[in-house]
DNA sequence: GCTTTAAAAAGTAAGCT
DNA sequence: AGCTTACTTTCTAAAGC
């Protein structure tokens, strides 16, 4: 009776010091990524749900968390993509994908496909680029995927061959290496993105 | 014009079977030109055939699977080749061991580009997984037929999960049907 | 959950010339 | 810049960790 009474406190510890230890990663990761406290604050409660939901069961606390995270970014509005979360996450890539595709089918979260004019803002503030170059690289986007371009596109491939597109268009020309870098995509897929997008904007 | 059902190609088979008698797989690696065996890595065997074109996985416990074959009949013929094999080293192979078909593979043209993101929304985001950061196709979980879609910007789809000939025809006819309702077939 | 096998779809990536 | 190779996703059985 007592071994059962002690089982439980050490059971009741165990699952608070996870809990802190999940917060306090999502916290970390957070900061490495500079999303803000709100988003922070989302995240702790999708990973509570989660824990809630029993979701946690044969997954690591740390991919749940990163999962959580990347989650709340999207809800959010402010998305990163999943090389960015794995950067700041101990977890592998392929984890936290998984991770996030099961926790967002078993909370509901119903999340749509993120959208390319997100990253935009971001990009382009980190590339010293002017208001006229992100309002130009959402046009694209807009007229690109009206157009059926965005299909099947990875959403950062898409946004990093708008900017360099506009910085172009407006002068202020950044290289396919400098968009590149930014987004963590290949020269090559901005070169691919942007030769259908110019198509589609009627230059060229 | 084309029937999108008209365009279903197998594109692979995999089946079960057991010939009803347990194996020494050492002993088989070394009889069986061209076999692989690793047991470090995996516990079955690999041997292909050539013709018709399939690998097979064989166990201890005298359980195959044939994987790989582009019909249901190439099945039967690649698992006939490993029985004559087996017998040919003086195997106790079953007469005729049943064979299961587990899954088929089929792939697809519904002859328009789809609008994956609004495809994704209208066939209900709840069934659908469409993340194109990390692969460039909607995946639908179809109830009936119970079978797996993956749709492409193309057009073009993959069906998996189905057991029946039937199948692929059905889940074809049934998706083309959701996104003609939804407006979102060219 | 993982390990292995096969196959298609299309996007992305890496290595080499 | 291209070409080749390879990895991402879905499915399924098998035996064992």
């Amino acid at each position: 009776r007592l071994r059962k009474w002690q089982e439980r406190i050490r059971t009741k510890d165990a699952g608070e010091r996870n809990l802190q230890f999940a917060l306090s990663e999502i916290d970390r990761m957070a900061s490495a990524l500079g999303v803000p406290r709100s988003v922070r604050e989302v995240a702790s409660v999708i990973y509570r749900r989660a824990l809630n939901e029993d979701l946690i069961r044969g997954r690591s606390i740390e991919g749940v968390s990163t999962a959580a995270l990347y989650a709340a970014c999207r809800q959010e509005g402010i998305p990163r993509s999943l090389d960015e979360v794995a950067d700041v996450s101990r977890v592998p890539q392929k984890e936290i994908g998984r991770t996030y595709r099961y926790i967002s089918q078993e909370l509901g979260l119903e999340l749509k496909p993120v959208d390319p004019k997100q990253f935009v803002p971001r990009f382009a503030s980190s590339l010293q680029l002017s208001e006229e170059v992100q309002s130009k690289a959402t046009e694209i986007i807009d007229v690109s995927a009206e157009q059926g371009l965005l299909s099947g596109k990875s959403p950062t491939g898409f946004a990093a061959a708008a900017i360099y597109a506009a910085s172009l268009l407006c002068n202020e020309k950044k290289t396919q290496r400098e968009v590149a870098d930014v987004a963590q995509v290949t020269e090559v897929t901005i070169r691919n993105r942007y030769q259908e997008q110019i198509e589609a904007m009627g230059f060229r | 014009m084309t029937n999108p059902a008209d365009s279903i190609e197998i594109q692979n088979v995999v089946a079960s079977t057991g010939i009803g008698q347990e194996l020494d797989l050492e002993a088989l690696a070394e009889d069986l030109p061209g076999a692989d065996f690793n047991p470090d890595n995996f516990p079955g065997l690999v041997y292909r055939t050539q013709e018709p074109k399939a690998a097979a996985l064989i166990f201890r416990s005298g359980k195959i699977v044939c994987t790989g074959a582009k019909s249901i009949d190439d099945v039967h013929e690649a698992l006939g080749i490993i029985f004559e094999k087996l017998r040919g080293l003086q195997i106790p192979v079953e007469d005729d061991p049943e064979i299961t078909v587990q899954n088929i593979v089929s792939s697809a043209d519904l002859g328009h580009n789809l609008n994956l993101n609004a495809l994704a929304i209208g066939l209900g985001l709840e069934d659908v997984e469409y993340e194109p950061e990390q692969f460039p196709g909607l995946v639908y979980r179809m109830d009936e037929p119970e079978v797996v879609i993956l749709l492409f910007g193309s057009g073009k789809i993959v069906i998996t999960g189905g057991k029946r000939t039937d199948d692929a025809e059905e889940a074809v006819e049934e998706i083309v049907e959701r996104i003609e309702g939804l407006g979102l077939l060219g």
